[in-house]
DNA sequence: TGATTTGTAACTGTTGACAGTTTGATCGGT
DNA sequence: ACCGATCAAACTGTCAACAGTTACAAATCA
């Protein structure tokens, strides 16, 4: 290999992991288009090995399709499969919830409902999306629960950003979720 | 044209992650024991390439460990892994439940309470496993979601059952469940 | 003796070539 | 023109060798 000034002990098909994911996540592997592993290997510089272990992740957390001998694809969203992704995320994230109820300190819950406060006051400015985002994952850190933290912040994450992708912001009430499992 | 005779054309990687899986059953790979990667290539006389790659999907869910350069071990559940283990299936199992009483037909539902009221006659008898696992799997697949069954009949299906492997049969009480989400 | 260093062996990561399968197009029949 | 068989190109699966890193054990020093 030449000209690679990384001796972070980091290895290639990590990289090449991260990259494959920014390029989906950047519309630049669109749903559908096939993944092919000879061509990015030579676009990546590198070679078959490690971009093969990296789509093989992809298709363990279901953003690519996978059928043997066949060449895999950027995973396109069905109605029906968005439906089935949100009900399972409704599902562990209802549950981080009430775990998080049981378990966090009640400063921990007063600062969480501070910034809840503050963010449905910002509602009507602009993207509210980093701020919710920030708020689920300060609910999820709080369930003490590492395995659902790793499900919603990873696979079903990246599904889930998958899907805005196509169709643009959803309004959610997410005050009322809160409150549900809080009372 | 349908190729229902086809030929295997299974990949070899495939084969080998249901053996090691079998392995990790059996307790023949126990717990806490390093995967070797050439050694199993030796074993089963194969290349390393499909080892590894049983191996990296073996990681994926979580049933090995992963760290880069370091050996990779089976998994040995904590306590406190086994009690994020059982909150994360209590969520999905439940919303599966909510979901299989909303959209299963009502012949469905009877023909499941009438097996759900076999089984616990029989309850007396000798190994409910399997007609607990019946239960579930029936009740799994009446909620129409295809993820939410791939993850309880599939990732967690593997830890719930390494769990089992370490502490005996987990006295459970399927009927109250059922009841509560079906009222 | 006990802890630290060092060196070797073993293992993981990577590469390029080879084998088997699919894909897409070309060709011929109806 | 349409539909099916045929064939070459492209792609995925597999293999064996090489490079980089870790792990273990012998050797060294306090």
């Amino acid at each position: 290999m030449l000209g690679a000034l990384d001796d972070k002990a980091v290895p290639l098909a990590d990289r090449v992991f991260d990259t494959l994911l920014l390029r989906i996540y950047a519309g630049e592997l669109a749903p559908g288009a096939v993944v092919n592993e000879a061509a990015l290997a030579e676009e990546l510089q590198t070679s078959r090995g490690p971009v093969r272990e990296a789509i093989r992740r992809l298709q363990g957390i279901r953003l690519v399709t996978r059928e043997p001998y066949m060449r895999s694809r950027v995973l396109s969203l069905s109605a029906e499969a968005a439906r089935e992704l949100f009900e399972m995320r409704a599902a562990l994230e209802g549950m981080a919830c009430r775990l998080a109820a049981l378990r966090m300190t009640d400063a921990d819950i007063d600062a969480l409902l501070v910034a809840l406060e503050g963010e449905r006051q910002r509602a009507s400015s602009g993207e509210q999306a980093v701020d919710a985002f920030d708020f689920h994952a300060r609910l999820v850190g709080g369930c003490q629960n590492t395995m659902i933290h790793a499900a919603l912040c990873g696979d079903l994450y990246h599904l889930l950003r998958m899907y805005r992708r196509k169709s643009g912001a959803v309004p959610e009430r997410k005050e009322v979720a809160f409150d549900e499992h809080w009372q």
